[in-house]
DNA sequence: TAGATTGTTAATCGATTAACAATC
DNA sequence: TAGATTGTTAATCGATTAACAATC
C-alpha cells in the first residue's frame, strides 16, 4: 500500500491466486495457515504475502497464523465475489460460446444475463442456457436491464466503436479477449484485456531461448 | 537487462505487445517511427521502449528513428515466429476446441499437429481441421512426432498427472489453461498460465472499487 | 552543418525482502 | 510463561524514468 489508501496493480493482480489457494485448502479441510506454509505452497515469500494483506487489514492472529476459512471469505469480499454484476457477452462465435460455457460467472461477482451477437444465423440459438439475441436488441435491452459488465469476444475492427456504445449505455467494465488494446477515453471504465496471443508469444519465446541454451531460462508464471 | 544477458520476465512480456502494435502500423502503411511516437500511440514512456528494444540490439538510427517492417521482422525473431514447435492440444471441450479454431498457432511459431481428448463420443470429431484422437494415442503420437508443446485445456484434477506424462515424452512447454497452477519439478519446462478465472476476478475487483468510490481508481491493463 | 533521435548511463521510484518488536 | 507468528518498519533490489553525449 503506497501513501494514500491505493493498493497496488502488482497486489490486486495477486488477490485472485490467493483466493484460488485458500479455496483449495478449504476443500482440503485444512483450518489454519501460517504465512511461511502459504508461501511455500503458492511459491512466494512469507514476507510477501504479510504484506500484501495487510494492504486490507489485519486478518491473522500472531502466534496462530490464519484461519482459512476467515481469510478466503475476507478476500472474496476484496474482490466482491458477493456482488452480482449484471454481465453481457458481445460475439457468440468459438471463443464466446467457449467463454460464456466455461466461466463460473456467479463465482466471481457477475451474472451473465445476455449474450449477442450480429449474426442473424447466430441469434435465436442457446448458448449456455440463454438465448443469443441479434445486437439490434442491444440497446433496448441495456436500457431494460442495466447490465455494468461486458465481455467483448468480437473482431478487432468491431471493438472500439461497440465499446463506445456500450459505454454510452452504462457499461462500467470490459473484459476484452477481442485483439485490440482497449483503452477508453472515458474516465472510470475498468478494462481487463486478455490478450490470448500475445500469452502464446510469451511462451514461444520461452522455447525458442530455451532450446537455443541461453542457460539462464527457467519459466513459472501465475 | 541485467547484469549478465538476462532478459526481464517484464520485458519480455512486452515484446508481443510491441510485435502487435507494429504489425498495425505496417498495415497503416508507415514507414517509420520514434520512440516517442510509438510511445504515445502505445501509452509507453519513449526511454522504457528504448531501454526494452536495447536488450537485444540496436535497432534503430539517430536521428531518424526505427524502420516499422525491420523492428517488427527483428521482433518477430526473437520471439521466434518463424520457427514451427510441433504442438498437441489435449481436451477438446468448449474451451479447447475454441482454442484450436480461433489461435492462429503458424503466426506464432506454433504448429498444432495434434487434438486429443480422453472422451471417446469426442474422439473421431473434426476441430480446427484437425480430427481429434483419443488420448490412448498419445505416447504413440508423440513417439512419432516429437510435439515440443503442448496446450492444456483440462479439468484441474488430471493437470499434473497429464503433464507428468508430457514431459516424459519430451514436451518442453506448456500453454495451461486449466485451472491448477502447473510447476513442474523438472527444470528447462516452460510453463505458461493462463487463468481466466483470476483475469475475471481482477476486473471484478475494479468494477467493486470503482463503484464504491475508492476514487483512485482507472484501471488499463498491460 | 544543424536538427533529431538514438543508445546508454545515472537518478528515481516502487516493489520485494529482511528484520524485529508487538502480541496472541 | 515460552514459543510462534503476525503486523510493520527498514533495507535491498529491480524496474522505470530522466538526462545527455554520441551519431545519423
Amino acid at each position: 500500500m503506497n501513501k494514500s489508501g491505493e493498493v497496488s496493480a502488482s497486489v490486486i493482480k495477486r488477490l485472485p491466486r490467493y483466493y484460488r489457494f485458500l479455496g483449495e485448502l478449504i476443500r482440503q479441510k485444512v483450518e489454519r495457515i501460517s504465512s511461511r506454509e502459504l508461501a511455500a505452497l503458492m511459491k512466494l515469500t512469507a514476507s510477501q504475502i504479510r504484506q500484501d494483506l495487510n494492504c486490507f487489514g489485519g486478518f491473522g492472529q500472531q502466534g496462530y497464523g490464519y484461519n482459512v476459512m476467515d481469510l478466503h471469505e475476507q478476500i472474496g469480499k476484496i474482490l466482491g465475489v458477493d456482488r452480482r454484476f449484471g454481465t453481457i457477452l458481445i460475439g457468440a462465435g468459438n471463443l464466446g460460446r467457449a467463454i460464456a460455457s466455461h466461466i463460473n460467472f456467479e463465482a466471481r461477482g457477475c451474472e451473465l444475463i445476455g449474450i449477442f451477437d450480429s449474426d442473424r444465423e447466430v441469434a435465436g440459438k442457446v448458448v449456455a442456457q440463454t438465448t443469443v439475441r441479434h445486437t439490434d436488441e442491444l440497446e433496448f435491452f441495456c436500457r431494460t436491464f442495466k447490465p455494468e459488465v461486458a465481455v467483448l469476444c468480437i473482431p478487432k475492427a468491431t471493438t472500439q466503436a461497440v465499446a463506445e456504445l456500450l459505454v454510452s449505455m452504462g457499461i462500467k467494465a470490459f473484459w476484452n479477449f477481442s485483439h485490440y488494446d482497449l483503452s477508453i477515453d472515458y474516465e472510470d471504465i475498468v478494462v481487463e484485456n486478455v490478450h490470448l496471443g500475445d500469452s502464446l508469444l510469451t511462451l514461444t519465446y520461452g522455447v525458442t531461448h530455451l532450446l537455443h541454451g541461453d542457460d539462464e531460462e527457467k519459466k513459472e508464471d501465475n
